[in-house]
DNA sequence: GCAAACCCCACCGGAGAACCGGAGTATACT
DNA sequence: AGTATACTCCGGTTCTCCGGTGGGGTTTGC
């Protein structure tokens, strides 16, 4: 129940792409990673990921760098999840009638539905509400700071 | 989003015990390795984490085994994963001002909320609501039967 | 043509999962 | 007492993945 550092760091670059979303320009790998403090060339193959996801797109070449492929609400944090874990439903197929007790069925009928409750929160947040949050959490910060 | 090999074997071995909770007598590993078809030098290791953790406890020499500590109404799922997979909430002491940017903190309060959903699903089930489960599963498959 | 950016492939160290073995220890039965 | 039966503890092995680094190649703007 640990989020890994792959997903954080993707989900914290997709906010900064949707953050410079309208102003249309390409964000470049450096500047998200120092923005978040990410090592840039990991972050250069999750950027990679997400492109073959088809989540964002790139620009190569000098003043090239990285774009969102939708607008940032229409982005859930499960698709960016999806994406970079992989689809993880594909176990399906070793349904023999061995080593499948019938308590075993039970136990992942379980585990399925716990996902799914988990899931459905994931689904119901898009990368613009993330922004909102952020807007707002720094309006806070510098109420604080007043 | 994978249920680990681990847990499931743990909790499959649990439900054994569950069942043959209200006879008073202990379960062998052996015993509980043939009926769920699991690897029993490995299964031995599970159960003694298991004990560490307090949900079962262990009768040394001939006739020996494993016993639950509990009810079976009493053991939630929930308590064995956390049994297996250890406390997961002890990061919060990295929190310093570096490495931790406003955006990381709203990231992990998404996560926080579906790990929550998630629990809540596997708080609300125990181990004779599984043994209830796969009295009524095996009462279909025979329904079939005829 | 040159620098700035992305692209791709490969590798590494560490950690954990899923096991297997062996020596020791407690208990029951005879 | 002795033996068989179980658990207990310690270790090692193989495999995969994660986080991260390095090097060389390709595209683009100026």
């Amino acid at each position: 129940m640990e989020l890994s550092c792959k997903s954080e760091y993707a989900i914290l670059a997709l906010i900064e792409l949707a953050v410079h979303y309208q102003s249309g320009e390409p964000l470049q790998i450096r500047q998200i990673a120092a923005k978040q403090n990410i090592p840039d060339r990991y972050l250069e193959q999750l950027l990679a990921t997400l492109r073959r996801g088809g989540l964002v797109k790139s620009q190569r070449g000098s003043k090239g760098g990285y774009l969102l492929t939708k607008e940032p609400w229409k982005i859930k944090i499960f698709d960016v999840l999806v994406c970079l874990e992989g689809v993880n439903n594909l176990k399906n197929i070793n349904e023999d009638a061995q080593s499948k007790t019938v308590e075993s069925l039970i136990v992942d009928d379980i585990w399925q539905e716990a996902c799914s409750a988990a899931n459905s929160v994931l689904q119901s947040y898009t990368l613009a509400d993330l922004c909102d949050k952020r807007d707002s959490h720094k309006q806070t910060d510098i109420m604080y700071y007043i």
